[in-house]
DNA sequence: ATGACCGATTGCATCGGA
């Protein structure tokens, strides 16, 4: 009201990220949160659809654009913008030349024009990891974050707005799980994993849900067995990282819980901050 | 009573997820 007045307008984005573990199975869901929450921006993980078999018409119409990185059956990841896309770019470069290619769909970035601004959004899948003693889960998925880092670190010398958001299977602290003893020695929270995330933070992040909250027990993921959810036995594994000219628009976090009690819900729910883009 | 999982695949069992 006063912006409105004041002769200027102010706009506040709302930018959200989640895993919705299958697009076959959770497309009625999708249409119904994106109608309820009205994401400008919306980061999926989890696809696990190639490209050309993606359902995007119904998403379309209600005004997104539709870039997904997807693959057969696993992984994958996609994101929807009522912005248009500036650019597109598909999957995390390797750290060295002549390493071995990385076949897993996990990472696309967009590149949108916000008030004449660049802002760039990361959506994110990073592995799992168990069990840690096979190197092809748990040293890939080390290897996959430091390759993260070496790709941020460079992004970051852009100074411009970047959110990398999405799936991380990182819990970084004990009380970002019902019970840490559980997890003790899980991919999810070996020493190795957590300090890789710390040192991404490090290079200049901020985490968007711990910039508003300290509290413990704020979970965005609860496994669909044993009860997990009806006993809020759940983890805190989906984050939302704010490079400093990202941070300065930071307005807000939010997690919406409600879409786990939903019927066919995925494991994952819809974590977002919100964005003043003035 | 005390909470027995879910999604994708060419499948009617197996794998991957966390």
């Amino acid at each position: 009201m006063c912006a409105a007045l004041s002769g200027f307008e102010v706009l506040v984005m709302k930018i959200a990220s989640w895993n919705i573990n299958g697009i076959k199975a959770r497309h009625d869901v999708l249409l119904e949160w994106l109608r309820q929450a009205e994401p400008d921006i919306a980061c999926l993980q989890e696809i696990k659809s190639m490209d050309d078999l993606f359902p995007a018409v119904e998403i379309e119409a209600l005004g997104y654009n539709v870039e997904t990185h997807g693959q057969k059956g696993f992984n994958g990841v996609a994101i929807l913008s009522r912005k248009p896309f500036d650019e597109v770019n598909r999957g995390l470069p390797l750290l060295n030349e002549g390493d071995d290619a990385d076949e897993q769909a996990r990472f696309i970035e967009g590149v949108f024009t916000v008030n004449d601004t660049v802002l760039r959004v990361v959506s994110l899948y990073l592995p799992n990891g168990n069990p840690v003693d096979d190197p092809r889960k748990f040293d890939y998925k080390l290897d996959w974050m430091d390759r993260l880092h070496a790709w941020s670190q460079d992004r970051l010398l852009l100074e411009e707005p970047l959110i990398l958001m999405g799936d991380y299977n990182v819990i970084p602290q004990a009380e970002d799980c019902w019970d840490p003893k559980t997890w003790e020695g899980d991919a999810l929270f070996r020493p190795e994993t957590r300090s890789r995330f710390e040192a991404l933070k490090n290079l200049g992040f901020t985490e968007a849900l711990r910039s508003s909250t300290a509290k413990a027990g704020i979970y965005t993921f609860w496994d669909y067995q044993a009860g997990a959810w009806p006993k809020n036995h759940g983890v805190r594994i989906d984050h939302l990282l704010m490079s400093p000219e990202a941070t300065m628009h930071f307005k807000g976090c939010e997690i919406d819980k409600f879409v786990r009690d939903w019927g066919k819900p995925s494991d994952h729910v819809p974590i977002w901050l919100e964005y003043n883009d003035a």
